[in-house]
DNA sequence: TCTGGGGTCCTAGGACCC
DNA sequence: TCTGGGGTCCTAGGACCC
């Protein structure tokens, strides 16, 4: 109903509000979400340890284990969809095919709650007729690049001489989608891997127009990036910054520590260091984010918190507390909203 | 024609080391 | 002392995905 009014994915929603007042509004519930998200993937290993998660929903099996008990992979894929559907009540999609690309393009193409399956030998047929843009890896500016060069169609792709795609692309990428449009992808489904970065970041309903709030509003970011990486057991090496401006320009500014780091009042000094390199001046800041990279799992590097300051230890006892009492239960003196007003970019009492 | 947040991977230049 | 090749790490930016 809402998409017949001009509603789309990804809308904002104070957009969204504007076109459809009237509409149904639900809040988002994170931990829900990750609660089910959880449950699904429990039921995806009950089939098969090979599994790699790619997001919240969605994940690759290697379904090649069983054998003896399904006769097709159209089987394990019905299978499956019943699994989800009865514990959790959700529609889901399932592709099957002999290579992950494949998979993916046909779990997309069997959406909403459908299953497809390419068979062996169909792969080109299927494939070759289908736009570029299908493939993983070509969005707006892959695509633009290839049109400029009349390449339409999987199948224009397929033929065209790799050293002009290596030219234009750069050499894995030309490469890749090369291979990929001749049917060629010899990934493994991969164990789900560690997380590589953990980041924060906000747009603001308001540009940021002087240090004093760009810096409160630092602060806020600092203080939900290090209280995730306490919840994930992570401390990182590399602090990045990222900041759009009011015409859009957005500007990255990291640095890299020779060990780990993630005590607030240690992340705030880099944070700290890194806008003064990005040298605001008289710019307005539309959005800011904080990221922590090069991550190690916290228990590996522990022994380095015990020679930590008063300050990282108080600022890891709040951690705690916020992951206890919620988020608000106690801040940074400059974050507390003022008993006669609110903090102008802080969060709401 | 301007809309969010959280990720991954790649490129390219520079510093540094052997 | 200079030149060159090869490797790794850091930094900044960009493309892409969900």
């Amino acid at each position: 109903e809402a998409r017949a009014c001009g509603i789309r994915s990804a809308m904002p929603i104070a957009e969204a509000k504007r076109r459809l007042p009237r509409g149904c509004y639900v809040a988002p519930n994170h931990r829900r979400y990750a609660e089910v998200s959880a449950h699904v993937f429990q039921i995806l290993h009950s089939f098969t340890p090979e599994v790699e998660g790619v997001s919240i929903d969605e994940a690759f099996l290697d379904v090649e284990g069983l054998r003896l008990h399904y006769d097709t992979p159209a089987e394990v894929g019905t299978a499956i969809r019943c699994r989800l559907r009865e514990e959790l009540g959700l529609p889901a999609s399932v592709g099957a095919a002999a290579t992950k690309f494949l998979a993916k393009i046909a779990s997309k193409d069997a959406k909403p709650d459908g299953i497809l399956v390419i068979p062996a030998g169909a792969e080109l047929e299927y494939l070759y007729p289908l736009p570029v843009c299908r493939l993983g890896g070509v969005g707006t500016e892959t695509g633009a690049v290839l049109d400029s060069l009349g390449i339409r169609t999987i199948r224009d792709l397929a033929n065209t001489d790799p050293r002009l795609l290596t030219d234009q692309l750069g050499s894995v990428k030309g490469a890749r989608l090369l291979a990929l449009a001749q049917g060629k992808d010899d990934s493994e489904v991969e164990l789900t891997r560690d997380i590589s970065s953990i980041s924060v970041e906000e747009t603001y309903s308001s540009d940021l127009t002087n240090r004093d709030a760009i810096e409160t509003a630092l602060l806020n970011l600092c203080t939900k990036l290090t209280d995730r990486l306490r919840r994930a057991g992570q401390v990182g090496r590399t602090v990045r910054l990222k900041l759009r401006y009011g015409d859009f320009t957005t500007v990255t500014r990291e640095l890299t520590h020779t060990v780990p780091i993630s005590h607030a009042t240690e992340v705030w000094d880099v944070a700290v260091e890194l806008m003064d390199r990005a040298a605001i001046d008289q710019r307005v800041v539309r959005l800011l984010g904080l990221g922590m990279k090069n991550l190690e799992r916290a228990a590996t590097s522990c022994q380095l918190s015990i020679i930590t300051d008063r300050r990282s230890q108080a600022a890891d006892v709040a951690g705690a507390i916020r992951e206890k009492f919620g988020s608000t239960a106690v801040l940074p003196a400059r974050l507390v909203p003022k008993p006669n007003g609110r903090a102008e970019h802080g969060p709401k009492p």
